[in-house]
DNA sequence: ACTGAAAGAACTACTCG
DNA sequence: CGAGTAGTTCTTTCAGT
């Protein structure tokens, strides 16, 4: 894969976008102190190049009625050799998991389910998880609160 | 906190939105079998109700060459009255912390954080991490794939 | 080759029926 | 709630540096 390497006028359009990816181009334009048409060749770069993947709507689920969030690390049976892909394909299907990531060490998966209340999490739990192939053990984590979302970042 | 119940219509829309929220409000109104006009005043109401918060752009730090990912997971010294706050105000600032979440539980904190390399991600963890106040244990897995990240949920 | 300006097309917000 | 209009915004093209 190539890397590509920003200069700062990418860095500043790509930190305003974090913040506020509808802004018109317009109003980019003028905080990132260029041109309008200068922003939009570099979007456009930006897209072409792989970096921009595109954009996603922010949803409060604790509006929505969801109080519970729940992290599970999930290690898998190693006797079995498709236990993996096996558990994955399964689990990006149960519509309460809204984050997985995999892992290199230990522990296999971790992922992040919403629910109504404790007990729809446990219904979810005991019906959509726990039947899931080829877990060996699972550790749960209820989680508190979002902190830090991807706002300020390395860039 | 009052909580909004959605109809059809409502999560037809926010279904939409989550694949790619920059849709032109016509071609929205199009696949959610809407007039525009209905769309424009169903996501006025989301905005009013605090259920849709605004987008963030998706960047891909894999091809801007941050090629490690870390999860940290911290526990804290609980001897310390305001351990809690303190930490928290001191990771907020790491630049390499793209994603921190408080638990309920004998982990108190877990954070993602992104290197460009393992030498990279070694400096930033000692020079960094190591070095934020009142923590009692860190357990480090390094992050594979992110798989599944708040696309398809539980509307 | 990259930048800035301008015109045409598209989109959104608003008012009215 | 739908339709139409006015105001913005986006895109594309063209000329200049």
């Amino acid at each position: 894969m190539r890397i590509i390497m920003l200069d700062d006028v990418d860095r500043r359009i790509l930190r305003l976008l974090q913040s506020d990816p509808a802004q018109p181009l317009p109003e980019l334009a003028t905080l990132a102190g260029l041109t309008p048409a200068r922003v939009t060749r570099r979007l456009d770069r930006l897209r072409q190049d792989g970096v921009l993947l595109g954009q996603r709507a922010i949803i409060d689920w604790r509006v929505l009625g969801y109080a519970v969030e729940v992290s599970l690390r999930v290690t898998l049976d190693k006797t079995v050799p498709r236990a993996f892909d096996e558990f994955m394909d399964a689990a990006r299907k149960v519509r309460a998991v809204i984050e997985m990531q995999t892992f290199l060490g230990r522990v296999d998966v971790r992922l992040s389910l919403i629910a109504r209340d404790l007990p729809d999490y446990q219904r979810i739990y005991r019906a959509e998880i726990l039947t899931l192939p080829h877990i060996a053990d699972i550790e749960a984590l209820m989680t508190v609160a979002q902190v830090k979302h991807d706002e300020s970042l390395p860039l």
